[in-house]
DNA sequence: CCGGATTTGTTCGTATGTATG
DNA sequence: CCATACATACGAACAAATCCG
């Protein structure tokens, strides 16, 4: 398929994107995110440029430059003329996301509080909104993905908020890690409706610029998570 | 010039790299972060695929992906169809950089000092030996440069002790930011002397395993750094 | 140890998007 | 608003490295 054609058709599709023109590798690259959000790909699994090309019809460079990006977020494993394969991750690792993820988060939060406006909030109770309407009426694997894109979607916006790029950048990695994670376990049963619970409080705090509570609350449930995933959990630095 | 040959040569050169086939676009993305370090690329200087790829006498392909590799560290804006450009950086930046590190990097001396043993002492003592040799006898720019490198070698070898995967890329990351401050900025006067005693200081307390220690003079002296170069900087979390 | 099959790495030519006059 | 120059994005073919029998 024609690439331009392609990328027109899918701006059409995804709507709101930005106008200037997306590269064909981005796409490529977040497809293959949503493949392993989704758990079409496994651990250890190869990634192969050929494959990659074929299945979105197109030469081996996007797909090759696609693979690539998603080895600079360490999301695969890349040996020079050897080729890319899913990360495995090992439990250390998932102790190690969530500790970073306890330390940069809270951080986040206490910033977005200064910072945030009734633009903010109403964006974040539109996507919470969205949210529960999933949540209420689930649909099997495919609403799983729909609340983990809604989920960091919130969490995103929140940290947004704060303007610290960098930090932004870090925690989107840490995201990028969990998602692997999330192939290897399921949400628990329950939850969908706590995380309805805790948005609407973050929200009820952001409104009130109450830094110090929403960054405490935020810890306290990712220390939970954590706990659910890898049990033992502790966060260890105070 | 024949790829491999060059590949081969640059081998000869570095010594002690890794065997395993690096990639062009691997050496022409150290060789181009070094022309950051030292000082030959201005932020906001473009950066031209034709350009890099006439240099390194390759295509213009490794010179994309070398660039791209650049782009994905934060060290150069890139806007599709028009091209990149190394980054600009506000003071704010800087601060969140300095804020980051105070954050993570004592993190990554606790673990470190667990597991520290006389292997990495010896690597360590001979960074700073090599160190000290360069920083008892300058020689002008080029010394700066070296003094960066073992610096950050330094450094980076009692993070990777910690064994955390993670927290060590971002820091890698971190210090890149810095990489690029370090055009506008150049070190002060007595920094390298003083640079000498912290190390003594650290190394003294690995041997001694004493992890809250090391961690508190790193983040004494890292806000002692950040203020020299962000008059006014506070690390604003306890 | 070697040779074929597979996969990645590179080159070069062409198409397309962007900016400037 | 259009034309032109310039830089990037992509496609197809070839070269090099790795793996496996």
């Amino acid at each position: 398929m024609n690439i331009q054609l392609m990328n027109k058709k899918l701006n059409l599709q995804v709507k709101k994107v930005k106008l200037s023109n997306k590269r064909m590798k981005d796409i490529i690259a977040d497809e293959i995110m949503n493949w392993i959000i989704e758990g079409k790909l496994n651990p250890g699994q190869r990634i192969i440029e050929d494959e990659i090309a074929k299945i979105f019809g197109v030469s081996r460079v996007p797909a090759r430059e696609a693979i690539h990006i998603l080895e600079s977020r360490g999301l695969v494993d890349y040996v020079p003329y050897v080729g890319a394969s899913i990360k495995k991750l090992e439990p250390e690792r998932i102790k190690e996301v969530y500790m970073l993820r306890c330390m940069l988060e809270p951080v986040a939060c206490r910033f977005a509080a200064e910072k945030v406006n009734s633009d903010v909030i109403n964006k974040l109770e539109i996507i919470q909104e969205e949210l529960e309407n999933i949540v209420d009426q689930p649909n099997g694997l495919e609403s799983t993905q729909q609340i983990y894109t809604k989920n960091r979607q919130f969490h995103m916006t929140i940290y947004e908020t704060s303007e610290m790029t960098i930090l932004l950048r870090i925690i989107d990695m840490l995201w990028d890690e969990i998602a692997i994670l999330r192939i290897q376990m399921a949400y628990s049963e329950n939850y969908p409706t706590r995380m309805k619970k805790e948005h609407r409080l973050y929200i009820s705090l952001l409104k009130e610029h109450d830094g110090e509570k929403l960054a405490t609350a935020l810890k306290e449930n990712l220390e939970i998570h954590a706990n659910e995933y890898t049990p033992g959990f502790n966060f260890l630095l105070h």
